[in-house]
RNA sequence: GGAGGGGUGGCUGAGUGGACGAAAGCACUGGUCUUGAAAACCAGCGAGGUUUAGGCCUCCCAGGGUUCGAAUCCCUGCCCCUCCGCCA
């Protein structure tokens, strides 16, 4: 959520700021709303107040034995009026907050004008793009019957996958792999946390309300969703708390599955496992003091790259344009590894500063110093990295004209030394 | 799932209709004392909204209700604890 102190001083240069991503804000809905709530407030607190002297008075006037009776008929319908302001006011507050989380952050002022991906700004690459003497094969037939779809499809439909032996292996190690080098080289804490977030966490974090299409939604009974991402819990570590400054940067480093409706995708990416309705992620969450988010941005980017350079994985890192910025980001670096299978970079992290937008939203603050007011964090986080997409970069960049796919140096410890693996098909 | 007990400031915890945004303690900040520190003593110290300011308003888990007036009484929900049952 966006400052609305700064919104009611200059709604326009919000709006200005906003237009970057392509968000159209509907100034004459705030201004309604905003005016409607001030007057209203202002008449409740008034009546609050001459209710309150009164009260007091009738107080006063009991304990030293004198008459009420006609302190209490004074009063009139105070208690009525106010009532109707009251609910009046709830209406329009509520209404008024509902429409502010609907509302993105504001992008910052480096990030690229534009509309979709192709409007990303590239700012350097890594590694040379794999050569092949043969012509390379796509994950889905290097794996064969290492990818059991048929067996994923019976058991919960389409966009799913079953991994079998060496591969199911190999995938485990990946995610070992990344947890090493974040807690061990990185700094981070590791954590463990619930798959299921209810509608508060996922309201901080900004998937709700706006984009309840793309999570899974558990029961009526229970008013809670299965995590899209584990930066919904992480995040959320810090909501309604008001940290130490000493304790600044918080890092932490989780794995989680992530579930996604990928409701908007129809068609798209339907082979292999590059887009599916689970898949899992080693996720890093920092929540710094506002004057160090930026420097923690480059960190993490830093962190996630450390993955691809140790799997000796080709990619390139893209600054996303206002048009491609997700709703809670204030900038976004994505990272993008070489996939022969599809003859391009595909996305296989991607790096945030929400600056305060979800610590607002969180009511996740800390102490600048004792004695003095509570201010918001800044949140980021960045994949580290999407393990899916990473098994297919290492089976795609790492096969031979035999089939086989060689394991990168840094995973053969997590393979038990295994060198390659050999699929049937 | 059954029975009981709870949810109060950064933390512990008192408060059962008016003098309570809230005792006391801890933590923290400033001071006195001390060569310095500790201890002791004194003082300060919740969050948010609004206002040029003084101030005003809200918040004692959440939402409703009773009342001139609710942390306190009533209803509903959520969460926690104890015991029993079940269970990886």
């Amino acid at each position: 959520m966006l400052d609305p102190r700064l919104f009611r001083q200059n709604p326009e240069a919000i709006a200005g700021a906003l237009s970057i991503r392509g968000y159209d804000l509907d100034l004459d809905t705030y201004r309604d709303l905003e005016k409607a709530r001030r007057d209203l407030q202002t008449e409740m607190e008034s009546l609050q107040h001459e209710r309150n002297i009164v009260s007091r008075e009738i107080g006063r006037a009991k304990r030293s034995g004198e008459e009420i009776e006609p302190l209490v008929s004074a009063v009139g319908d105070l208690g009525l009026r106010l009532e109707v302001i009251r609910t009046e006011f709830n209406k329009v507050h509520e209404e008024l907050q509902g429409y502010l989380l609907t509302i993105p952050n504001i992008p910052d002022d480096s990030v690229p004008v534009g509309e979709t991906d192709e409007d990303n700004r590239e700012l350097y690459r890594w590694g040379d793009v794999t050569e092949f003497s043969f012509e390379p094969k796509d994950h889905v037939d290097i794996a064969g019957d290492s990818l059991d779809f048929e067996a994923s499809v019976r058991i919960a439909g389409s966009r799913f996958s079953v991994l079998r032996g060496p591969l199911a292996r190999l995938h485990r190690g990946l995610i070992q792999l990344m947890l090493d080098i974040h807690t061990d080289e990185h700094g981070y804490e590791e954590l463990y946390v619930p798959y299921i977030a209810n509608r508060e966490s996922l309201t901080a974090t900004g998937q709700l309300p706006k984009f309840e299409d793309d999570v899974f939604f558990v029961s009526s009974e229970v008013d809670s969703f299965l995590i899209p991402t584990a930066e919904v819990p992480v995040t959320n570590m810090v909501r309604d708390q008001i940290l130490d400054a000493n304790d600044l940067p918080l890092k932490y480093v989780c794995h989680t599955p992530c579930f996604r409706r990928e409701s908007g995708s129809h068609g798209k990416d339907t082979r292999g496992l590059i887009r599916l309705h689970q898949f899992e992620k080693v996720e890093l969450v920092q929540v710094t003091h506002p004057d160090r988010s930026w420097v923690a941005l480059d960190e993490i980017v830093n962190h996630a790259e450390t993955v691809l350079k140790r799997l000796e994985l080709p990619f390139r890192a893209v600054s996303l344009c206002g048009g491609d910025l997700g709703f809670a980001s204030a900038k976004t670096i994505d990272l993008e590894v070489w996939l022969p299978g599809f003859d391009r970079y595909r996305e296989v992290s991607s790096c945030s500063n929400f600056l305060d937008f979800q610590a607002r939203r969180a009511q996740a603050r800390f102490r600048p110093a004792p004695q003095t007011r509570p201010e918001l964090v800044h949140t980021l986080n960045g994949s580290g990295l999407a393990i899916g997409r990473v098994l297919i970069a290492i089976m795609e960049n790492y096969q031979d004209s035999q089939g086989r796919v060689h394991i990168p140096d840094a995973l053969i410890p997590y393979m038990h030394g295994v060198q390659y693996l050999e699929f049937e098909s």
